[in-house]
DNA sequence: TCCTTTGCAATGCGACTGTATTGCAACGAC
DNA sequence: GTCGTTGCAATACAGTCGCATTGCAAAGGA
């Protein structure tokens, strides 16, 4: 075996590209031949690692998918043992909220690989699982295991984002409401 | 003044057939062209209304929010003179909701459009003063004016639907997380 | 009747797209 | 050493993109 290169690090590293590029200019402008320039790499090494611009796409949300439950897990790690519920799901909720300018960012390209799936029905069920997953582990945090209520701050949540993403709320706002629903859940 | 044509129609008919390219095949593929060919008319008349292509998608996003708007006017004319501020909430809830395959479609277009906008900043302002309407509109209708609930309710639907048209809630779970909010809401 | 304005079609242009192909340098196995 | 595999660059190619240009038919106003 010749040459030995980590196939998965060079494939995370163009990835990283295309995610900054589609941050800033939207997924439309994301070809090979500019994810390659940002990547400061030829465009043939981009098609040595994916050998279709769909492949790469793909990867790249895997990356962003498993990038978010890392986060999710370091926040959870860092309450420390037996966290009250309460804190618990508010620590998950501002993980997952973009309030600052690299989940804004992040926020940004998931948003834009949403619409893109929405016509590529394949990477559906891997989504619908991860939503179905949190769900289950909220509604075990709330009074009662309210599936209902988990579920209803699950999309309050992602709309906050939306929101957030969009400049229509403030991350006050944004806080202050999902303290309110806090409030009402835990109440 | 020779040949009159109606000029606004003309353009609505060519916005329309562009959102049903996006709703079945991605905003990306969107172009004058694919068009043209969905609205059954030549590229060149789609040049003729619309200068650039941008034009065209500007006007699009507006035929969207105004027929948004419409439809909820109908739902609020629907339910009669002074009706139950719960009931007219709920009515306004599921009108903006993606519950049947055409608004499916519509919501489509407006998540592709929204990310599309995430990258062009100039249409935001007339986006945030829309939610900022709805919120004022939302909270008159809340016990107590509620601002902060209205916001809340707001962001929960716009999670629905995120979730609707991802397939990760079916219909019975979303209707049952709004009817579970609003009984927070209202108790 | 001519003439100007408008509606629309057709074509061309340069840029860019994703992908296939080719070539070659670097390295490990033998 | 040599051989084959691998990493990567360069180029070619057919197709599509948005947009500009040109041409012409139709329809009022003069």
């Amino acid at each position: 075996m010749p040459r030995k290169v980590d196939h998965r690090e060079r494939r995370t590293q163009i990835a990283d590209a295309l995610m900054r590029v589609a941050a800033e200019h939207g997924l439309e402008a994301v070809s090979l031949r500019h994810v390659a320039a940002e990547a400061g790499v030829s465009a043939g090494m981009v098609q040595h690692y994916f050998r279709t611009k769909d492949e790469m796409m793909t990867f790249a949300l895997d990356v962003v998918r498993v990038r978010s439950e890392v986060r999710v897990g370091a926040a959870v790690q860092a309450l420390g043992p037996d966290p009250a519920p309460r804190r618990l799901v508010r620590a998950l909720m501002t993980t997952l909220l973009p309030l600052d300018e690299e989940s804004r960012a992040d926020g940004r390209v998931a948003l834009a690989f949403l619409s893109y799936t929405a016509v590529r029905p394949a990477t559906a069920p891997a989504l619908r699982e991860g939503t179905t997953q949190m769900v289950g582990f909220i509604a075990g945090l709330l009074p009662g295991g309210d599936e209902v209520g988990a579920a209803g701050l699950l999309a309050l949540m992602e709309g906050l984002g939306m929101y957030l993403l969009g400049g229509q709320y403030t991350e006050e706002q944004a806080l202050r409401v999902l303290d309110a629903q806090l409030d009402l859940l835990f109440r």
